[in-house]
DNA sequence: TATGAATGAGTCTTCATTCAT
DNA sequence: AATGAATGAAGACTCATTCAT
């Protein structure tokens, strides 16, 4: 999520003053999330953004037309990977529902273990009401990626028989709402949490998830 | 929440409509709340909030040394009154954990359909890298309170026999974290919801919360 | 100079509540005296004279018109004391011009190594581009006077044949202008110097005064 | 001491006025130096030595920090010239000090007699209490600078047996400090002087200083 | 492509001054 | 006589954005 840098410069030549053009665009969004992240977007200033991603306050125009252009742009560009991931374990575990959402919530729990991960949400969150076509961006392409895959992995457990006939939205609550809560308590609001250790945020979640979940004998 | 304005006028003379005092901080800080919450905290402008609680500019710097002290005034003002609920009720129903489990869900989900319950956490969750000891303060007072309170019920009800002898800290988790998911769901994300319907959602929530949590026969 | 407060309250039944509202306007032009020194006069707030006068600050509008106008009534205030003691030394002494002298340069010495004594002063050199009529009255009623007075005293000891026929203008120089510049270095430039100490100043100064002066044998 | 905006431009293509940088910091000084000589510190607005010096107000702002920035540079680059004059010639003059110090006074008198020679001291010493070390910073770079010129004059003029031998630093004083009334009675308090006829002040300075110093046949 | 220089628009904050009581 | 409350006007400083080079 954050490899930005030069990807293996490589000319035979080597003319030491050449600039990584192609590169750029990704280096100012990497600038800006890191800016917009710890002050906030409005305190951020493009100076600081341009000067960390390596080139001047003017340099920064050249591939954003705006402040806003480049939020947005960032958000685009972060979103993907995260939604696709989730949607392909999903389609992928529909055999098994039971391991796939163990694997899941091993997988989640993972990623929520890294304090950066909540930076883009942070701030979606924090501009919602002033952007508003963020929110629905990021709600559309995002949460509701990820509900929709959750969701079909739970029809699927229940058309085979695997999960009791919950309301299968319900489940996705149960099932996200609490990591999201633990990832938000530790990165948001800065408190401890078993998040650094999923191992046991894993189990205690899954414990009372699939027992509320899985068929009774 | 809302409670402004206090009109105990009884100025015979001239109640020329100018001149209180003891309402005034009260009414700033609704403004502020509003206008942060529409605009967000740096965006928001003195003058607007100025404005919106009928006063001039220079008049909130009576009441207020700066616009972050005011921010943090609005949250500490905001915040006693959530925890404190969650708390009693809590304490109360140590008796019957189960019953009192069910009305801490009904509550906490009509208390979330509300829009404006959100405004105070969106704005901490917004600006906590910024102002880390305003995360702090509000998971202090307001999450952490109410975590022991239902951690401690939780806790009652294993010992009376009610509960699995689950891992408390996750059965929290499992309780707030679904509830949290669907309230930021509607109100920050602006997604559609079920929060509009508590009956809907607390049932299904108990559903498999409680089935989860419950002793098997 | 600064003995300003309450001229002994002596009212016989002392209602303790009485508020001295004769000495009112020279404590307020004392506090002003004392801020526009400390910060200077636009640095200075209306606020904290009031503070430091013993009422608040809407209290002060009572007795003047308005900030410049405090300024002038203090630049008066303090100004007729000094110019009239140089005058009325001079005018005694021209029976003796050489004793005169003598004892007036101890009197100004001791006079100048007072610290407040340069307020008026500094703050009149430092408002006289924005206020020149202020400079014009310090001017007028305090250095032509002590300089007409000076003058007076020179001339008296030329026709008296004690002091050599010089140019009495420069004589006053003379005279004042080593004074002026001690006093300055020491309380504007806050540089060490021999004003504590007003004896060697006085014997040094009239040294090399009185024997430019003075009548050769 | 106003060599401002050299002109140098040698761009053929486009000398459409404008972006130059290497005169800015010089011209944004003399522009600053006149407006606070004519409003005070305080009174004097950023805008106007903005437009004064031909460029916007966050123009200034490239160049320096804050207005007290732009102050005490504003002392120190108007500094340096002054002392290293007085010194160099006396250091010259140490072989004839009787002539030097002829020269000196005569040097002193026609500098003293440029109006606008006194609008950093008075600046200095108007705001001596608020920015003590802008008072430090004058009294030794430039004052002292003077003084101990001035001494080592006077005591060559002793070792070589053309002075008495009097106290030299009241000597300096005896020297300077004539002049130095002068110049702020005519500069500071607007009086008529005769400064303007250096002739006339210095014939009469020397008159009384030179009697009073020379070593008496 | 890249930037140093420049600025217009904006915002927080201060403060002298007023006024109803 | 005295003041707490209130404000209009002003000023320092910032920053996104532009442009000539």
């Amino acid at each position: 999520m954050s490899a930005s840098s030069s990807p293996q410069r490589r000319n035979p030549p080597a003319p030491r003053w050449r600039r990584r053009s192609e590169a750029r665009p990704e280096e100012i969004l990497e600038a800006a999330l890191a800016e917009f992240d710890e002050r906030g977007f409005d305190a951020a200033r493009m100076e600081d953004i341009a000067k960390r991603a390596g080139l001047s306050k003017a340099g920064v125009y050249l591939y954003f037309e705006s402040k806003e252009a480049l939020l947005k742009a960032l958000i685009e560009a972060k979103i993907s990977p995260i939604a696709q991931n989730a949607q392909s374990i999903a389609l992928a575990g529909a055999a098994d529902p039971k391991l796939a959402m163990r694997m899941l919530v091993t997988t989640m729990a993972t990623r929520f273990s890294d304090p950066k991960i909540f930076a883009v949400p942070r701030l979606v969150i924090g501009l919602s009401s002033r952007f508003p076509d963020l929110a629905d961006y990021y709600r559309i392409h995002v949460i509701d990626l990820a509900k929709q895959a959750l969701e079909s992995l739970i029809v699927a457990g229940i058309a085979q028989g695997v999960f009791r006939a919950v309301e299968p939205r319900a489940a996705v609550r149960a099932f996200v709402g609490p990591l999201l809560f633990e990832a938000m308590y530790t990165h948001v609001m800065h408190g401890p949490s078993v998040l650094g250790e999923p191992q046991t945020l894993v189990e205690e979640h899954l414990n009372l998830l699939l027992e509320g979940l899985e068929k009774r004998a």
